[in-house]
DNA sequence: CAATGTAATTAATCGCTGTTTAATAAAGTC
DNA sequence: GACTTTATTAAACAGCGATTAATTACATTG
């Protein structure tokens, strides 16, 4: 057959990468496939291989998708605007709101783990960076007396405690009140910061 | 061939769970099979359908092992004579260090999630709900004057806290320091509970 | 325009997976 | 010893990611 050049290769990558979305979000990560991303938009699964590396290659890119979609939503200028606590506050409810949004790609992002011979992307550990980064700048307005490090250490702290959050309420089960997330979040980060200042004072 | 009653209903699962155990310790649950899982014991694949419902029923049965494992990992009765503050920064540390220990066991843990049809199985829930007692019970001697629901609420929020702490070390590369994870578990019990008596004296 | 070379596309194949089915062999029963 | 029951397996099925050879379309040259 080979209708060739009818699409480009980023036109076939953002096509195929755009189906998998699709079904992944409609039918969940198990049940993705190369065979079923590839009749979605008309090809053969052996195109794939021309634009993706393997299929893992293709769920980087993905994930590197999700987390750019992950970043604009927690861009918004409010944050600027709002006092430092509120601005965490805010950037926590807006993590728990992708997550249930978004809750395929969500979780493709974190169950994907490294098959142990080939390391992160770069430009996924740069996302991660920008991510800690917008933690990091309302807690060193709110801890202006600590160290980078410090800061550093307590935005990885705050933001896996809510992600740890968002991953027990994925997996169901773990929680009986359905509305309890943002509530727990909202605690976790309110005492974290009021223990935190409380340490400095003694 | 067929030796029939050389092993037992009983015999056969548990030799069948050590094997699986053995491959997914060494391996990791990507490499986990029902072939692999059989030649190890010297069974035929289909053998095993014969002691468990299905492929999804087997890991549900490793993860009550582990979870049995995990509990009896924080039984430790020092945790009854230390001061409550010191317990649940105990509990924290043996968490992290399980998950540690038995990174794939306790991955498969919460990797493996419900497949929609069916739901977690009671006795796996009646673990989860010893696991949030364990916590609760120190909660509840710092915390005299609160609620049932807010000591539940606070035992697992700081538990999904620790919990996303392991989460994120486990998936490498988002911290540069390694020996980071103890300390981050630590100050976020400390601070969430200055802070939590923080506001009841306010 | 025709011939050649090149690159895209696919059908077929491989080895693997979980699962089911029919055949087989051993044990229990009368 | 004959018959029933049950454990066990080999074989098959559908699907998976990945590779390969063959085919088809395009581009380039003479």
């Amino acid at each position: 057959m080979a209708r060739r050049n009818e699409h480009s290769r980023d036109e076939l990558r953002e096509m195929a990468l755009a189906a998998a979305e699709t079904l992944l979000d409609q039918q969940g990560s198990e049940a993705l496939s190369t065979r079923k991303i590839a009749t979605a938009i008309g090809y053969s699964a052996g195109s794939l291989y021309q634009v993706f590396k393997n299929y893992d290659d293709l769920c980087w890119q993905l994930n590197q998708r999700t987390l750019a979609m992950l970043l604009a939503a927690l861009d918004t200028d409010a944050a600027q605007t709002l006092n430092p606590g509120a601005a965490l506050q805010r950037y926590g409810q807006q993590y728990l709101a992708f997550a249930t949004q978004w809750p395929q790609r969500w979780s493709l992002l974190f169950e994907h783990s490294t098959p142990l011979d080939l390391d992160t992307p770069d430009e996924l550990e740069q996302a991660i960076t920008q991510l800690f980064g917008k933690i990091e700048q309302p807690l060193s307005q709110l801890f202006t007396d600590r160290s980078a490090e410090q800061i550093s250490e307590a935005a990885r702290t705050l933001w896996a405690g809510v992600h740890g959050i968002a991953v027990l309420r994925a997996h169901n089960k773990l929680f009986q009140v359905q509305g309890g997330a943002d509530a727990m979040a909202s605690t976790l980060l309110e005492r974290y910061i009021l223990g935190w200042q409380q340490e400095i004072s003694a």
